[in-house]
RNA sequence: GGGCGGCUAGCUCAACGGUAGAGCAGUGGCCUUUUAAGCCAUUGGUUCAGGGUUCGAAUCCCUGGCCGCCUACCA
């Protein structure tokens, strides 16, 4: 018999997955059991249960867990099963004899996904598993829809960005990486907190969206009628804070900026910046290493990472520091590179590949060449500094070349991890740079913050870390959108 | 934005111009320590959408949609 009948008396196609639960569904109703009132008890969790039994001993106290049902091997009168709580899975042993006809058939029609709740002794099977030999049990949620197959699990990838739930029940690794995520945010925060940062939290919706060079989204204020933008970086605030007298702050929250999409950019993304006063870029140097070996030493249990792609990432002991134009020098082959013309430069990038336009300026020309040949290849961690005065007009002049200024750029896995300044505290000199760099593009200079600084703002070191960068690092995820939980999509069309 | 690839059963994938299939899941049986349990039987399809070529299209062509990879801008 491959049809059935439902309670409406019409057939049931037993290929419709979620026809047939539904028919279940409405017999556990009828039988007066609302399996979506119910809630059960998780005294520990399937780990923890696993852990109660003695390495060598065959039986063990009784355990109360609850979790998804993920496999289920019926064997006639008993059975095995599988269910996963946040902490992983722990087997399950139904048998007929022990738990009685009724429950045991009833224990039949659970389907997989199913959400139960057991309790019973530990025991150890034959093959040495842990196992909990069910004395009672109770469904405490229906599933309607059936899980993704067990062996391949999910492999569209727009299914499991789209269906992010459905690939943190069937991929551990998935899941693994997102509670990575989780612990190495929370370690960023103990970690500042202990040194006296306070964290704080500035507007998202913004009338100038500053600190950065970027396309912003731009929203709509009903109540003011005007214009808004999300923010495109923390900076600008967080430094009127510093005016404030908040001299060790930071924030971990949310940016937007309205670019491409691809592996190592998401349009929303979460950014760390933090501000101490009476550092400088030094500071921010030895406060860095100290997070990300931190991290390696508390989440994530080694400083040798291994990429995606086999590649082995060396956290330890001192980084490297090495000087932007020697880099520079070193990529091209010419240890003359600034003594070139403006011409020769282009000229050369035209030859060797680098994407350039007769329009770049002269440190445009050398910066393309840091992109595409130096920082991509920056796979270990180094500390770029003394980077040309023109790339950041928010940074102090180095005092014995002020055409550099006081920064470095983290660089690690072949990209950008963290840019720190010694921060500009002159406002007379700030307002000279933004707009400079506004030029003829008119972009708004932010009055606020230039008004901030004349109240003076004690002298600083600033740094910006881009939270899902540093989670690729640590975690070797292969993109941006395998470290964000629902990452940016186009709408699906009906 | 540009280039390449993908879209077939609930899921993972075959079939590449000639009757749309397998495994898992489902359904009905057998099975009291299994490990992707096993065995027997069985249900399930607008082959992304719309046009075209053809005696005949999942397959070839065109248009559109969505996704992925590479590439360009930004971190």
């Amino acid at each position: 018999m491959s049809e059935q009948q439902n309670e409406n008396g019409q057939e049931l196609n037993t290929s419709d997955l979620r026809a047939v639960r539904l028919k279940k569904l409405g017999d556990l109703r009828a039988s007066g059991y609302d399996p979506f009132k119910k809630n059960t008890e998780q005294a520990e969790t399937a780990v923890a249960a696993r852990a109660m039994l003695p390495a060598e001993s065959h039986d063990g106290p009784e355990v109360k867990v609850a979790g998804r049902l993920m496999t289920i091997r019926l064997m006639g009168k008993a059975s095995f099963a599988k269910i996963q709580d946040r902490s992983g899975q722990i087997q399950l042993y139904f048998k007929q004899q022990e738990i009685g006809e009724e429950a045991y058939n009833f224990f039949k029609t659970l389907d997989m996904g199913d959400i139960i709740g057991v309790e019973g002794p530990l025991f150890r099977t034959k093959t040495g598993e842990e196992t909990v030999r069910v004395k009672k049990f109770e469904l405490v949620t229906k599933t309607l829809r059936p899980l993704p197959e067990k062996w391949h699990g999910l492999a569209d990838q727009e299914q499991i960005y789209r269906q992010r739930y459905l690939d943190l029940i069937t991929s551990e690794e998935s899941r693994k990486r997102f509670q990575m995520r989780s612990k190495i945010v929370s370690c960023i925060r103990r970690h500042l907190d202990e040194q006296g940062f306070m964290e704080v939290e500035t507007p998202v919706l913004i009338a100038e969206a500053g600190g950065a060079a970027a396309r912003p989204f731009i929203t709509h204020f009903n109540a003011l009628d005007c214009e808004f933008y999300l923010r495109i970086a923390l900076e600008l605030s967080l430094k009127k804070l510093l005016v404030g007298g908040f001299d060790r702050v930071y924030e971990i929250g949310r940016t937007f900026r309205n670019e491409g999409l691809d592996r190592r950019h998401n349009p929303e993304f979460t950014m760390m910046e933090v501000y101490q006063a009476y550092s400088d870029y030094k500071g921010m140097m030895k406060l860095i290493r100290g997070i990300v070996q931190r991290l390696c030493d508390e989440v994530i249990g080694t400083d040798k990472i291994t990429r995606y792609d086999g590649t082995v990432i060396d956290l330890s002991g001192e980084w490297r520091v090495a000087k932007y134009r020697d880099l520079v020098r070193e990529a091209t082959g010419l240890p003359n590179w600034f003594e070139l013309s403006v011409k020769e430069k282009y000229d050369w990038c035209v030859a060797n590949g680098v994407e350039v336009t007769p329009k770049h300026e002269d440190f445009e020309l050398t910066n393309a060449v840091y992109e595409k040949r130096v920082e991509c290849n920056l796979i270990q961690p180094t500390f770029v500094t003394l980077l040309p005065a023109e790339l950041i007009p928010l940074a102090k002049r180095c005092p014995d070349d002020p055409t550099t200024v006081e920064v470095f750029e983290l660089c690690i896995n072949g990209q950008e991890i963290a840019p720190a300044y010694s921060e500009q505290n002159d406002p007379l000199e700030q307002r000279r740079a933004l707009e400079a760099q506004a030029g003829e593009e008119k972009q708004n200079i932010d009055e606020d913050f230039l008004t901030a600084l004349e109240h003076g703002m004690p002298p600083a070191g600033g740094m910006g870390v881009g939270i899902d960068r540093l989670v690729i690092l640590l975690t070797g995820a292969a993109s941006i959108r395998d470290v964000i939980l629902f990452p940016s999509m186009r709408p699906e069309k009906k």
